[in-house]
Order: structure tokens, then C-alpha cells, then sequence
DNA sequence: TGCTTATATGAGCATTTGTTCATATGTTCA
DNA sequence: TGAACATATGAACAAATGCTCATATAAGCA
């Protein structure tokens, strides 16, 4: 009992640098505004400007938030004319959403 | 198409406060902190001493994320003796931690 | 080329967050 | 009951966060 607690420390400590990473992973979840654009792309890609438009949140705050998601790597863009289009990098998104979901659902 | 995307925005508008609880659920994974003390009792239920000596975290901050993580229901609570027990309230937080780390494995 | 639309970005600011320190509360046991 | 251990909690403070405002960059079009 003791022993494998100890074991636990072990992983915990070793893997400091994992936790810290699931933490920041979860962090760019843990906004309304970013859940909110990240489910919106859940269902369809779209211009930073729809982005804006449908979620009643200023350009520039999209812009910023997006550049976060960006940079975190969950989603990615396109240029399109004018517009550049915002999708999602991959469907681990779609699933960590789902996970929430279900746990809020009760 | 325009008719589709107007109706996610009608879910999401709808449904702001849904966004605003599962941007809350995941600000409380968003922590290195707490995501180690989950993870740890994903593990082995624990008290609050052994959690701050094998995490290094001082037992003032531990009780202090605790109180958060009980607060969100996401640990519950029994008294032994001196000791407080906590334990994970249930499976969610194991499914929620695995979701992450999948896509952190890449 | 100049105007308009679309997006990005930096500075500033108010709010939130996580920690520490000091102390309170609660339990055991001599 | 009083000392010792275990946990909780409030205040204070530094750091991080997310927004707005102003402005920069970039593409399309007359």
C-alpha cells in the first residue's frame, strides 16, 4: 500500500512536465468564449468574422482568442480572399468537448 | 448552409450558461496543481498530508484546492480519525483526464 | 493608387487566480 | 483538560487572464 503510493509520487514527479502540459491543455478550455468558438467550429469551419457575429463577442476578442487556439494547435486556418477560415486541427477536440458534456449532463 | 450555421448559434445562444459550465468544469483541470492531486486519486484515495508530501505542494494550498475541488463536487470527503479522506466523487474525472492526455500523446 | 473590408496585435486595465503566512477549528490521547 | 497532530480558512499579494481601444497589416476592388 504504501509502496505502490509511493509509486504514484514516482509517476506524479517524474511526469511533472506532463501535468503541467494537461494543464494548459485544459486551460484553454476552462473559458466560455474559447469552449464557445471551439464547439461553434465543432459543427462547421468558419471566418473570424462569423465567429464574431454568432457569439455576440467583439472582433478583437475573437481574433485573440483564436490566436491562442492557434498557437495551442487546435485549430488551424486557411486564407480564403479576404476572409481567413478557422477549423479545427483534429477531432480530440470534439471528443474532450464531449467528455465535459456528458460529465455536466449528470 | 447560412440556415444550419444560424441554427448552432442559436444552440450556443441558447445554451450560454452550458458553455459557462463547461468552461468551468475544465478551469478546475486547468491547474497543474489539481490536475496532479485528480490524478493522484485516480490512484488511491488519500488524506490531505499525504497528498501535500508527495505532491511538495504546502498543506495550506492543498486544503485550498481541495475546498475547490470539493466545492465542484468533483472529490468527496470522509473523516478517520484525525484524518480526512478524499476520494474521487466519480469515474468522470478519470474519463476527463484520459481525454487529455490522448491528445497531449498526439 | 486609394478606399473598403477583414484580421491581427500591442498597450492598458480590471478581474481572477494560486500561493503563502498566520491562525482557527477539530480530533486524539496521555 | 491540555498538548500534539491534522485540516481549514482568511487576508494579502504577485502573477496571469481576457477584454477594450486604437492601430497595424493585408487583400479586393473601383
Amino acid at each position: 500500500m504504501e509502496n505502490s503510493i509511493s509509486k504514484i509520487q514516482g509517476a506524479i514527479t517524474r511526469n511533472s512536465e506532463l501535468f503541467e502540459e494537461l494543464a494548459n491543455l485544459y486551460k484553454i478550455f476552462g473559458d466560455a468564449s474559447r469552449v464557445k468558438i471551439l464547439c461553434a467550429l465543432t459543427q462547421s469551419e468558419m471566418c473570424v468574422s462569423e465567429i464574431s457575429a454568432f457569439l455576440s463577442i467583439s472582433q478583437s476578442a475573437v481574433s485573440h482568442q483564436l490566436r491562442i487556439l492557434k498557437t495551442s494547435n487546435l485549430v488551424k486556418t486557411r486564407r480564403e480572399g479576404k476572409n481567413i477560415i478557422y477549423s479545427l486541427t483534429d477531432d480530440h477536440v470534439r471528443t474532450i468537448i464531449d467528455c465535459g458534456m456528458e460529465h455536466i449532463a449528470e
